[in-house]
DNA sequence: GATGAATGAGGCTTCATTCAT
DNA sequence: CATGAATGAAGCCTCATTCAT
């Protein structure tokens, strides 16, 4: 036991919260909130039960750390893409769908928005939080965006309300669908990025052949 | 005690689930798979817990029955629906998606497919028979409706795999909404109906003010 | 396995919760609140951890059950006894005094008293259940009968609140030191019964020779 | 760092400890034996966690340290005043029984008496600890006192053993209810001083109007 | 000396499932 | 058919103690 080659851990300290944040992020994706144990979270990390402890009052304050460390700074950058963009209305739309695509949905993060949505209503502290610091956020800022189009003549005069919930939702959707059908491989794969531009085609030209005749 | 000779009333083997059914579905609903205690369902039936395992192998059987008694007769009508239409393809179109909400979306159903969205990744066969029972046939059937209005001509030549995915998706994002966030109070309540009559205009008009200048 | 002579269990279920209770006061009066496991309880009376939690919601519920089965009905016998005296008073503060010890004192009953005067500090809900139930009640009594051997004139003008706590305290002691110190045969053993009639004596004569002399 | 020549000051083995002792002192009264987080005695007295198991080997040995700093010589003290005493035995009781409350009923001190009452049985080795340096040097006091008084004509000819602890039991009491019942509001407060007024004069002068009617 | 990160056994509570009656 | 008492594995969290630095 003495003269043993290797210590028990050797790790920094500043690193511990991290991989923990990071274990626990793999975890919440893979299994949920509640699904997720924190015994689990620790054995990925390499660390055991109370270790966690130290960093972390307890699993929401766990959930909590893990959003504001990965998801909230998105959000953030995307507001800054927007406030600084000079192109086209269409151009911006389009940059941010895909941009949020490879920021956020084509990464483990999307499986934080799914878990929102499917347990929020079990744990509305968490709810709470997330609607705080981060839809309401992403929600301004498809709505400032939509405005800037329609302030330009770019865009029909819509209503900027719905639209945002039109532009988000399928956003989301594919989001969960990795998250959940795919997952199990119960479902025919789709191809996000097929998806999107088939998404992006139909929002900005209609699915009608001639728009004229959608008199219903 | 067991040996009496005839009882007076020959009850279906399905007759008392009713209630259990009924009971398991609302708290499924309300709560999720994982969270809702059979407890708690045999109480709101009115009987014991042990009733319960009488009629049902366990949770997921009895999670497979309220659907097979909840949501497969609903696709069953649609499908009877669609294949029974005459009039143009946008009316069809305007028809399923406002029945679905109607008959799913609109009601408590609309919290199993929530809950499929949440949770099949937890619980493989439970997704399954899920994907088998609904998911297939759902998309088949408007894949189904939109060959025909391509066919007809009026409809663009769309992807149509694609096309169902654009379509479903804001279906059940609303009904996901009606079933997350918007339960906790944290967002600002989405009104379906408005929330469905932007979503078919975007998809039939298109956002663009003049489709012409959709060069990307 | 099967045609076992014993069936897993096979007691009334109006008698579980009595068993129960009569585990949970012998181990809240061996170790106190805090330092009794629920395990040992269920363990102590022949049953599962499980078990417990379906006749009491928690740890709480299961201490004040505790104290209502055993504690508060001997209040109840106490005061009609007060009540339904007819001899002087001297006889009925030693009648009270001495039928305290018989019922709570040398009865494990007295541990209660011990563990709350040790534990209340730490569970301030528990704190307030116990003098509502019995601190309260108990004083009352003890009061009512100082005031009635006053108003006779068998007893001096003395201060009832204080000597009601005065009366009490060395009760309280005796039921203590059986829970504490003489546990562990760390200490010398009291005889209770001595020192009751100690306490009595210089409690109606004083420790003066010569009352008068007590000018200090 | 290591090899430093030489510490300008020399700090006594015992320095540092002062302040962790304190620390233990506040935090045992405060929540009792068990109770007390070691985390917190360390966090109090501004020092690590380690840093405490450098001074002491585990938590018996910080409270035996923490009584021996601070009750075992108060002890002492009072062991001099009954023998230096040459004024009249009624006068020496009052001086001993208030000094007691004076430099320790008064005090956080009292605290400790509360907890050893209160977990000796939990805690067997503490409790043999306490009985020997504090109970037994206690007890061996008060019973010179009274015999002084005894042999001198001015107190009955009462058994020791028995006053002894018929005298300690209300100081007892007191310290113990200030700590418990006091500590969460649930209880009237007790003058302590007025308390022991009452009880040194019941105890000298006994409650009944004419002692010679005590016939029983 | 001093640190503080790490451990892991242990305690409370929950809940799907079983089974004697 | 129906009951509901019982089980026990599992999950969250705490805290005295250890030990590499």
């Amino acid at each position: 036991m003495p003269h043993d080659s290797k210590p028990r851990w050797e790790r920094r300290k500043d690193a511990r919260p991290q991989e923990l944040l990071a274990a626990a992020l793999d975890l919440f994706v893979e299994r949920g909130y509640a699904a997720t144990r924190l015994d689990d979270v620790a054995a990925r990390a390499g660390v055991s039960k109370g270790t966690l402890y130290l960093y972390f009052t307890n699993k929401e304050d766990l959930f909590k750390a893990v959003v504001r460390e990965n998801v909230v700074p998105v959000i953030g950058e995307a507001e800054s893409i927007i406030d600084g963009h000079e192109g086209s209305s269409p151009e911006l739309l389009r940059e941010i769908i895909l941009g949020w695509w490879e920021r956020i949905g084509n990464t483990k993060l999307s499986g934080i928005t799914k878990l929102m949505m499917a347990e929020s209503g079990n744990f509305p502290e968490v709810a709470q939080f997330y609607h705080d610091e981060v839809i309401s956020r992403g929600n301004a800022m498809i709505k400032r965006m939509l405005e800037r189009g329609i302030k330009s003549g770019e865009f029909r005069q819509v209503d900027v309300e719905q639209a945002n919930n039109v532009i988000c939702a399928p956003m989301i959707m594919l989001m969960m669908w990795k998250h959940s059908f795919s997952t199990c491989r119960a479902s025919d794969p789709i191809s996000p990025e097929d998806y999107l531009e088939s998404f992006i085609d139909l929002l900005l030209n209609g699915l009608l052949r001639d728009p004229s005749s959608a008199a219903n």
